[in-house]
DNA sequence: TTGTAAGCGTTATCAC
DNA sequence: GTGATAACGCTTACAA
């Protein structure tokens, strides 16, 4: 009659003629006798055998899991993001459990409380939500969201990143500068975003006029600006910092319909580094993000694993890459 | 003397003053004398006390979570599909366990061992590996790709989007029509697509060529098709059908650079229902996916609460979207 | 080195 | 309806 449960480690033991112990060193990686250890795996292998590891979990309390509570997987950005944090954890031997809050604060907190009781080692969370209550004793590194003191945050050199699309900018001989940006209030990376490009513009005596939207509900009320700016199809300025890629997009369709040419009378630069489906393919010249670092930086923090005293911010550097709304030197 | 681990079962009972089984058949909605049950439930808020999910688990080997085996995050259909996924699971009590794959069969075996091990409920898969080895106890879900009797799939009428792109061509105008293909031998999906489309065509007598290239390097291969079929910027068809958005994408920019112009000369259908960033614009005229009910059917049938016996294959219906490369009727 | 046994937090089976 | 108590599979002192 044939065993229907999975095998457990007295099985193996059984199996092996050797005590439970021994068989448990052997997964573990703790020095045993060699044809103790090749008795044990042969057992194993011969039941196939694999440690459960709820029940490990639930021994050592540690559970090689990492949770993401993220907005959404159907924003690009996000998406990457998340691709690189979850690949970088398997890579190191962590699972990922992924959850998503759909940008609500509410699913936020409940989904940092599910996580919790799911014993997760750690969080790598991107939130919307500045009173998010977390457990100090839970590991938890916020990206892109600097929103307590006391929670790591890793994020793309905003201010660096506004600094250089106003220096590329200039550099392609622009001369009247303008910034549009959007966002709510909590997210303030945009802002940095504004900062770093309006003291780029200062720094070298350019002018400049920034735009920002509080509200996020939808693009037309950008258009009465452009609608006011434009005469016979020239637009009054003839360089454009756009707080998003998605924003670039909106900004130049409009234009477009405005009789207004990009990269020929005015040129664009975005920010994150979306590409088109998963091709190479940039939707507009663009400040891009560094997706692999923050990935990599934020699950060393997480784990964090010569128990050092962690930094509250890690700013990673960007790079500007040329994507079609602007006119590069050949 | 403040304790540092978090409060058991044990701690509630204790502090209500009831036996440990009560406070369990609190947690599990088993009756219980209602001033018995106000206790539990004062002193496990006052204790702050949450279950402990691996504890649980590794009673009752069930987890309330479900592995999805994906090829990656950063193909905007699948994740989509992957959102969608995440999404249903969560609002039906689960968590879901990511791990991404990158297209690599034997990632992919591991990662299905590595879930397997981590005792989940269930897996839904999106796999290249036509022989993957699955635990017949480990109820599974392939989406897409009907990869192995008694493993039910769940995928988009592929068939019936090719007939649907070839008659909305026709109704559109169109009188000779090509169907471009590109795949591996082993994703057969974008065959059905094809075979729908041709079918179509021979219903209505219109004649059609194909063109389906193997190899997945590139989409330069191509270009002398195209460049053949050209003359003085007239292309020899008057409506393409691509198996993919991005294949259209790549088709379109190739046309453009030889003159040939969309959708003036050329109308073109795409597959999937790809939106450009998180917005409600498509890159093409496409046959929509139904991601949702492909989430939902999904995670259904592996739940199959019902313990109804598993179709071998669910398709559901796609529908057609103007996205500005075909020209409707106003 | 290897074996033995306690115990992690929960559920489930019993008597009461 | 409630309270003891024995598992569940594993790790980890500690004893041999």
């Amino acid at each position: 009659m044939k065993k229907t449960t999975a095998p457990t480690m007295k099985d193996v033991a059984a199996e092996a003629g050797v005590s439970l112990g021994t068989v448990s060193k052997v997964f573990n990686h703790i020095p045993v006798g060699d044809v103790y250890r090749q008795k044990v795996e042969q057992a194993a292998s011969k039941l196939g055998y694999q440690v459960n590891s709820y029940a490990r979990g639930f021994k050592t309390n540690r559970t090689q899991t990492v949770a993401l509570v993220w907005p959404t997987l159907r924003n690009p950005f996000y998406c990457y993001l998340a691709d690189a944090l979850v690949g970088t954890l398997m890579s190191r031997g962590y699972r990922a459990i992924v959850t998503i809050t759909n940008y609500d604060s509410q699913a936020e907190q409940e989904c940092l409380n599910m996580v919790r009781q799911n014993k997760v080692d750690g969080v790598i969370a991107l939130t919307y939500n500045p009173n998010l209550e977390v457990d100090p004793a839970l590991p938890f590194i916020s990206i892109d969201r600097h929103f307590r003191a006391g929670v790591p945050c890793v994020a793309s050199d905003n201010f660096g990143g506004g600094q250089l699309a106003a220096q590329k900018l200039i550099e392609l001989g622009c001369q009247r500068l303008l910034f549009l940006g959007q966002g709510s209030g909590l997210a303030n990376e945009t802002d940095k975003r504004r900062t770093g490009f309006e003291a780029a513009c200062q720094a070298k005596g350019v002018p400049f006029d920034a735009l920002f939207l509080e509200n996020e509900t939808g693009f037309a009320p950008f258009e009465p600006f452009l609608v006011e700016h434009t005469r016979n199809g020239a637009f009054a300025y003839d360089g454009i910092f756009c707080s998003t890629d998605r924003l670039c997009y909106e900004i130049r369709k409009r234009l477009y319909a405005l009789g207004v040419r990009v990269p020929d009378d005015v040129q664009m630069i975005g920010f994150d580094g979306i590409y088109r489906f998963d091709s190479e393919d940039l939707h507009c010249s663009t400040i891009v993000q560094p997706v692999q670092d923050i990935a990599r930086t934020a699950v060393d923090l997480l784990l964090n694993e010569n128990g050092a005293s962690l930094p509250a911010l890690v700013c990673l550097p960007v790079r500007y890459q040329s994507g079609g709304t602007t006119r590069e030197a050949l």
